[in-house]
DNA sequence: CAAGTGTACATTGTTGACAATCCCCAGCCG
DNA sequence: CGGCTGGGGATTGTCAACAATGTACACTTG
């Protein structure tokens, strides 16, 4: 996730970074994406960059236009919100179920690192590091399970609700919801945990 | 849907008559597709079968693994399928909920016609096309909402349901499922609807 | 003979040129 | 004046050549 990291394919850098400027209102609904500008800013050619918006458009956040190209997608419309959120919490709880099966020392290390980066993030104030570490912290509840569909699933459906303008007055607030997830997942508490992770996902 | 239909782009037109072989069986779980194979069988270049390639991994037909090409996707594990069965009915249900609203006569005949073709599919024991309908009846459902993003949620989820064999002994069993269906919906039953769609959903 | 290694082939990844399409706007016509 | 029409630039769609990568298998080597 971060800069200089090893990535396998030239698209894959290239939908991250603009998908970190989507979940950041860099770039904002509605505004169209150039297949020209984009390679000569990343120095490829178009090839790469048409992938790549394929991948993001898979995830819902750019929307493709035949002959026209693709812009960033609206956010979901407000009916059909309570709906993605139905759907994520589905998913996400039906993971959590069998985290405490699974669970080992490595993965609560790791867990409690993005914890600490939530917690840093909310201190310093950075609301896109904020929205990366959720993204981070509820995708490690996912792969949890191993499964490429389950995440595959998951991922358009989060990527709607992660568009949205953040919900919460007090940014820190965030980190105490996330905290009080893996907490309970540390005491095996699944009802604890699953009441949890249902207030965090609205 | 049928064979000689006016398509907007190249790539839609290999990526349905993909979707239609991989739905059929006629290419299996686990069967790689070779880029040159479908482009000279096409007539096309690469590009365009590339291109299909990203919209069907969309649709969690097929699955690409970087340098090494794309594969018909396995099955959903066993462990997966109560929850995609799940998923499918809420949103399946969170559209017909909202049918009863804005339904028309138009509608309503597109919807009767399907049901034809179900019927008459299911008396000649045509596999390949009661799936085809089928998934065209329950695309009505969502497309009756007149939302892309709806849509586009509810695909993935759909596409892999219908991978799975089917589970019903007697084909007839389709048509009057979905005819209880559109009973329902005509006489204005929502909750007889909601409960004839959730016995067609599993 | 087993394990590792090199090489040729098959396949995907990337590129730049060219074709098709869309969009804006000026000019024309009713 | 309002609406149609067509030209030209901007943008995406397609193509074929070339580069990079992965795979299979014969070969060496201990």
């Amino acid at each position: 996730m971060s800069t200089s990291e090893i990535y396998r394919t030239l698209p894959e850098q290239i939908a991250d970074r603009l998908r970190q400027e989507v979940l950041s209102s860099k770039l904002k609904p509605g505004d169209p994406l150039r297949e020209v500008d984009l390679s000569t800013r990343f120095g490829v050619s178009r090839g790469p960059v048409r992938e790549a918006f394929r991948q993001l458009t898979q995830q819902g956040l750019l929307v493709l236009e035949p002959n026209k190209g693709v812009r960033v997608a609206q956010n979901p419309s407000v009916e059909l919100r309570p709906l993605v959120v139905r759907l994520r919490r589905t998913i996400e709880i039906f993971a959590l179920e069998s985290v405490f099966e699974r669970i080992n020392d490595s993965d609560m290390a790791a867990w409690s690192a993005i914890l600490a980066d939530i917690k840093q993030a909310c201190l310093s104030n950075d609301v896109d590091a904020l929205t990366e570490h959720d993204l981070r912290f509820h995708q490690a509840i996912i792969r949890s399970h191993d499964d490429d569909d389950l995440f595959a699933l998951w991922q358009p459906i989060a990527m709607r609700m992660m568009m949205q303008y953040h919900r919460l007055d007090d940014i820190m607030d965030s980190y105490r919801e996330h905290k009080r997830i893996l907490d309970a997942i540390r005491a095996g508490d699944r009802a604890a945990a699953i009441s949890a992770l249902t207030t965090n996902i609205q």
